[in-house]
DNA sequence: CTTCATGCAAAACATTTGCAGCTGG
DNA sequence: CCAGCTGCAAATGTTTTGCATGAAG
C-alpha cells in the first residue's frame, strides 16, 4: 500500500518529510522521494547499501552518491537518525528519527526499539553528576535476541 | 613518576595489562610498553592518532599500523575500551576497559566518566521489554560541559 | 530560466593487510 | 634460534567532493 491514510503512522512520516522538504526549498526529486519513503518505512533500520539497492529497482540510474546526500539532508533536518555500530557500519531509522534505546542482536543484527521509561531518570542523573547539559544522546545494548538465544 | 607505586591505579592498569599480555605469550616490545602505558593512563580518551603522535615522542620510527595492531591485540583482551563517536572517529579508554556511560561535550569534545547507579535499571527494563540478554551497552550523551555552557 | 540535484569518477580518510627483515624470550 | 612483531606501502571500504549535464519549480 503506498496511499497517504492518515491512520497510517509510516505515510504519516512520508508526509512529514516532504512538508518539510518544501518548506524549507528543496527539491522533489523522484530518487529523494524514493529514498525518503524507503527509509521512512523501513522497520529494519537499512544500510546504505541497502538502500542503494532499493533506490536501483526503481531508478537504475541512481548512484550512491545521491544516496549519501540525501541522507545527509534528512539527517541535517532531523528527519532521520543515524546509528552507528561498533564495527564502523551505519544503519539508519527515518520513522523515529529522534534519540533511542536499541537492543541490538550482535548475532542475527536485528534490532529492537522498545519503549523505555527509565531513560529520564538516568539522563537525570548523568546531567547531577557531570553538569553537562545534554541535547542527544545514544544507548544502545548488545546481546543476543530470544530466537538467537535458542540456537546457541 | 613511572614507578609501580601499587597504590597509584593508573599503573595498576599497566601491571595489569602487563601480566594479561605475558600470560597469553604476546611479547613485550618496547613500542606496545609505551601505547599500552599511554592508553592506560590517559584520562583524557585519546584517539589513533595522538597515540601515534606520543609514541612517535619516543620511537620516531613507530609506524601506525602497529599502534592499531596493538590497539586491536588489547580489544581483544578486553584490556581497551573503544568509544566510537556519532561522527565516525574513534577514541580509546585503557583505564576503564568495560562499558560504562559516558557525558561527552560536543564543543570542547571533553569526556567524563560519571559513576551511574540507574544503569542496571535501564538495563533490566531492555531485558524485560525485549527478552535479549545483554554481553555490553554503549550510553553516550551529548552536549554542553559546564565550562562551555557559560561560554555561550 | 535559473538554481539546485544528479551521476560519474576521483579524492579523501580511516583502517587493514602482505610481506621482508628484525628481535624478544 | 624462530615465532611473532615491526615498518612500510599497497589495498580496502566507506563517505565526500568536483564538475558537467539535466530537471524541478
Amino acid at each position: 500500500m503506498t496511499t497517504n491514510d492518515p491512520e497510517n503512522p509510516l505515510e504519516e512520516r512520508v508526509t512529514r518529510i516532504l512538508s518539510r522538504i518544501r518548506e524549507r526549498d528543496f527539491r522533489l526529486t523522484p530518487q529523494r522521494l524514493t529514498i525518503i519513503r524507503i527509509l521512512a518505512t523501513s522497520k529494519d533500520h537499512p544500510s546504505v547499501d541497502e538502500v542503494y539497492q532499493e533506490v536501483r529497482t526503481q531508478f537504475p540510474t541512481t548512484s550512491v552518491a545521491t544516496v549519501y546526500k540525501t541522507i545527509t539532508l534528512l539527517k541535517e533536518l532531523n528527519e532521520v537518525l543515524e546509528l552507528g555500530f561498533p564495527d564502523g557500519s551505519n544503519r539508519y531509522d527515518g520513522y523515529r528519527p529522534y534519540p533511542h534505546p536499541h537492543a541490538i542482536c550482535t548475532n542475527c543484527r536485528k534490532i529492537m526499539d522498545p519503549e523505555i521509561s527509565s531513560v529520564d531518570e538516568l539522563s537525570e542523573e548523568m546531567r547531577k553528576k557531570t553538569g553537562y547539559t545534554f541535547s542527544f544522546h545514544r544507548l544502545d545494548f548488545f546481546g543476543l535476541c530470544p530466537e538467537c538465544q535458542r540456537k546457541s
